[in-house]
DNA sequence: CCGATATATATCATTTTGATATATGGAAGG
DNA sequence: CCTTCCATATATCAAAATGATATATATCGG
C-alpha cells in the first residue's frame, strides 16, 4: 500500500494538514497499524493535488506556522475505493526489540532489563490511549480495528508480565508488576 | 536495527546461506517479528564478509543450485553485541487488511468479506506453525518469543472470531467459526 | 534568556523493498 | 512427452520509503 493511499485513507476522516496525517498514524485513529513518514507524506500530497484526488486550502493560524488543509475530492474517493479492490499483502511487522530478546544472550543483563521495562510501559501506554479514545469519539466503522488494537496490547501486556522470569530470571517478576499501578 | 545486523543475528542460530537467512525470518525461528528481503541480504552478506564479521564457504550440492554458506566470526559477534547495546526503536506495523478494515465502507461487502477470510486463515496457519515447532527444537533462549508469537496469533484469531459480526453482519459469525477446525 | 517542546512544511542521501533475471531439478498435469 | 509450476539459489536495480536535517514560529519551564 503506497503513501498516496493511506494519505487518501487518512482524509476519508475530514479534512487534515500533513503534519495532523502523521499524528493519525502516530497516536490518532490508525493507531500504530501502519507507519508513513513526513518524507512520504508531502510528496504524495503534492501529487495527489496534481491528479485532483485531493483539494488544498491554506489556512492562515496565529500563534503557530500557517498550514495547507487538505480534503477528498469524489475523484479522490472513486481513486481508494479502486486502490481498495487489491488483494492486501501479508502483515509485516519489524520489532527491534523483539530481536534484542531472541538475541538475549548478547546483551548486558541490565540492558535487556532496560529493553524489556521500555517496551513493556510502550505497551501500557499504547492501551491506555486506546482505552481512552472511548465510545463517542470512535466511529461504528473503527470500532472493530480499535477493539482489536486494544486485544493485542492486552494481551501483550499480560503476557510480558507474566513470563518477565524467563527472561530476566525469577526475582524479576515482582519488579516488573509494580508498575503495573 | 540495519540488514546487517539481522544477518549477523541469524547467523547465531548456525552457518546459512542467504536463501536460508530469507527462510528464517519468513517462517523460521524469527518468525515475523522481522523483515528482510534478498535484496538487502546478499548486499549485506558481501559487506559482512569483506570486514571480516562473517566467514564463506561454498557448497557444492547434487540436484539443486551451489550455495554460499556463511558463518559469524568473533569479529562478528562482537559487532553484534556492540549493535545490542543501542535503544531499541518502537515496534512499526504495517497491516494493510487493518487500513482495509478501518476504511471498510470503501470496500465492496464481497471483498471485505474475502480479505477477513485471508486474514483469519492467515493468523490460522501462523498459529498452527508456531504450535508445530514445538519443544525440544526451540532453544531455551527463543522460548519467550516464541510464546509471546503463540499469544498475539491466538489472541487475533479468538478477537476476529467472536467479533466478525461487527465487521460482516450478524450471519456471519457461524461461517467464519466453521474454518476452525 | 536559554533550551526544550509542539506546530508546520520541505528536502534529500541512504536504505529497503519488490520485481526481475538467471539457472537447475523435480513434480504435476494435460 | 512436454509444458508449466514450484523450490532452491544468487544477484541486481528502479522505485519507494525512511530518517535525518533545515527552516520558522510560539510557548513553557527553569
Amino acid at each position: 500500500m503506497d503513501a498516496k493511499t493511506l494519505c487518501l485513507g487518512a482524509l476519508t476522516c475530514g479534512e487534515a494538514s500533513g503534519y495532523e496525517i502523521k499524528k493519525m498514524f502516530e497516536d490518532g485513529l490508525f493507531n500504530h497499524f501502519h507507519q508513513v513518514s513526513f518524507g512520504s507524506i508531502y510528496p504524495s500530497l503534492a501529487k495527489l493535488c496534481d491528479e485532483d484526488k485531493i483539494s488544498m486550502r491554506e489556512e492562515t493560524q496565529e500563534g503557530r506556522p500557517d498550514k495547507k488543509v487538505y480534503s477528498l475530492t469524489d475523484k479522490g474517493r472513486q481513486a481508494l475505493r479502486q486502490a481498495m479492490t487489491k488483494v492486501p499483502a501479508t502483515d509485516k511487522i519489524r520489532s527491534e526489540v523483539m530481536v534484542m530478546f531472541f538475541l538475549q544472550d548478547f546483551l548486558e543483563p541490565d540492558h535487556l532489563r532496560e529493553v524489556f521495562d521500555f517496551q513493556l510501559e510502550n505497551y501500557r501506554a499504547m492501551l491506555k490511549k486506546v482505552d481512552q479514545m472511548d465510545g463517542t469519539d470512535v466511529a461504528r466503522e473503527h470500532l472493530f480495528v480499535r477493539n482489536m488494537g486494544r486485544t493485542i496490547y492486552r494481551s501483550m501486556v499480560e503476557y510480558m508480565e507474566e513470563n518477565a522470569h524467563m527472561l530476566l530470571g525469577k526475582e524479576a517478576k515482582s519488579l516488573s508488576k509494580t508498575g503495573t499501578e
